[in-house]
DNA sequence: TATACCACCACGGTATACCAAGCTTGCTAG
DNA sequence: CTAGCAAGCTTGGTATACCGTGGTGGTATA
C-alpha cells in the first residue's frame, strides 16, 4: 500500500465524487463540511477545492463552494472550443506525427473496443482526443483538450449509451486515424469536425430531451 | 482606501514582481521565505502560489517552488497555439459580432495609440487580443488567449520595443479590425496569422541574439 | 586526505485556534 | 400580531504550532 499525501487523495475523492455526479451539480459545500465528511483538516480540503476551480468543477457561491452546474450554454461552447483544437491539432498532427505513434493510437482505439466495461468506455473518449493531441507536438492542445473532456465527462453519463451510438464513436476515431495515416489533413479535420458535431447534436437532443428529468434527479441545469 | 483580502492582495504582489521580472525567471522561492518578506502567514502565500501555478508562472521544484523560467520552446508553443485560437475566433467574430462592439475595439486601439507610456503599451496588446476574442462570443477562446498573453507578457520587456515596432504592431490590429468590419473573414484570419507570425519572429530573433546577455540577467533560458 | 555517518536545520504538509463578517433566529417593543 | 433589532452561530480567511522528511555540513575514522 503506498502512502498518498492527503492534498492529492483529498483532491481525487472530491474530483471523483464530482464526475461520477455522486455530489450532485449545483450541490453546496462548505469547506467544514467536507473536513469532516472526509476525515481530513480543512487545509488540504481547501487545497483540493482551489484546484477544482480552476478545473471549473467546484464555483465560489457567496462566501461558500458548490459543485459546478451543469450548463447547457456552457457545454455548447466548449464543444465549438474543441472544435478548434482540435481540427488544428489533428492538421499538425498529419504534418508532424511519426508513424510509430500513429499506430500506437491504433492499438489504443483497438484495445478500448475489445473492453465494454461502461467507465472504461467513458474514458475511452477523452482519451482518444488526448492522445491525438498529443500528435500534434502541442503541449497547450494537449492541455486544453485534457480540461475541455473533463468538463465535458459529467454529461456522457447523462447521454443514452446505446450499443450502435458507442459503434457510431469508434468507427469515426477509426477513420481519424486512417485519415492521419494517409497524412490526408483536409479528411482528418473534416472527420474531426463530423464527429465533434456528431456528439454534440447527440448530447445536446438527449439533455435538452430529458430536461425535466435531469432537473428530476437534481442536476442544476441552467 | 479599499481594504483587499491578503489573499488577492499577496496574490496580485507576486504576479506583479514575476511579470515585471523583478522576481528572476527560475528563482528559487520558499513560503517561509516569502511569508516574512511579504508581512503574511503561509496561507495566503500558499494560496497564491497554487493559483500562480495553475496559470504557469510558478512551477514546483523539488520541495520547494520556482519562478517559472522562459523557455523558448514554450514560447513558439504559445504563439502556434495563440494562431490556433485567434484565427478561429477572429472568423467567429466575423460571423457574430455587432457592429457596435467592433467600433468598441476600435475606440480602444486609438486611445492605446494615443497613450506611449511603456507600461500601458505593455497592456494594450494584450488587452487588444483579448478583446477581440471577446466578440468570438465564446468565453474559452477569451480565457485562453488571456491564459496565453499572461505567459508571454514576460517576453515583452526583453523584446526591443521601438518606436516603429509598436507603430508597426497598431497598424496590424488596425488593419484586422478593418477586415473585421468589412466582414472579410479570410482576411481577418490572413492578417491575425500575419500579426502573430510577425510577433513570433521579432521575439524570438531578439531573445535568441540577447541569449547571452539574458543568461547574465539572470533569466534561465532553457 | 577522503569518505562515511550523524546531527541539525529548513522545507512543505497538516491540524487547529482565532477572527471578522454575514445570516438566521428569536425575543421584545410598539 | 408584526416589525425590528440584537445575539449567537456558521462561514471563509488568517495565523501559527507541529510533523516527517530530505538535504547539508561537520566530524570522526579509515
Amino acid at each position: 500500500m503506498v502512502e498518498i499525501s492527503q492534498t492529492v487523495q483529498i483532491y481525487a475523492r472530491l474530483r471523483e465524487g464530482i464526475l461520477s455526479l455522486s455530489m450532485a451539480p449545483g450541490e453546496r459545500l462548505t469547506e467544514r463540511g467536507l473536513e469532516t465528511e472526509l476525515l481530513a483538516s480543512r487545509t488540504p480540503v481547501r487545497a483540493a477545492l482551489m484546484r477544482l476551480e480552476s478545473e471549473g468543477l467546484v464555483q465560489r457561491e457567496g462566501r461558500g463552494w458548490m459543485v459546478a452546474p451543469i450548463d447547457l450554454a456552457e457545454i455548447a461552447h466548449l464543444l465549438e472550443y474543441r472544435e478548434v483544437i482540435e481540427s488544428a491539432g489533428v492538421r499538425l498532427a498529419c504534418e508532424r506525427a511519426v508513424d510509430a505513434d500513429i499506430e500506437a493510437l491504433d492499438e489504443l482505439l483497438a484495445s478500448f473496443d475489445v473492453s465494454q466495461s461502461s467507465e472504461e468506455g467513458l474514458r475511452s473518449g477523452t482519451d482518444f482526443h488526448v492522445e491525438l493531441m498529443r500528435l500534434s507536438q502541442n503541449p497547450f492542445l494537449v492541455t486544453a483538450t485534457e480540461a475541455s473532456m473533463t468538463r465535458l465527462s459529467r454529461t456522457r453519463w447523462l447521454e443514452v449509451q446505446t450499443e450502435q451510438s458507442r459503434a457510431l464513436a469508434v468507427s469515426e476515431h477509426r477513420a481519424i486515424v486512417d485519415a492521419l495515416r494517409r497524412r490526408d489533413a483536409d479528411d482528418a479535420v473534416r472527420r474531426v469536425v463530423a464527429h465533434i458535431h456528431d456528439t454534440r447534436d447527440r448530447l445536446l437532443a438527449t439533455i435538452d430531451a430529458d430536461r425535466r428529468m435531469l432537473r428530476a434527479r437534481g442536476v442544476a441545469i441552467v
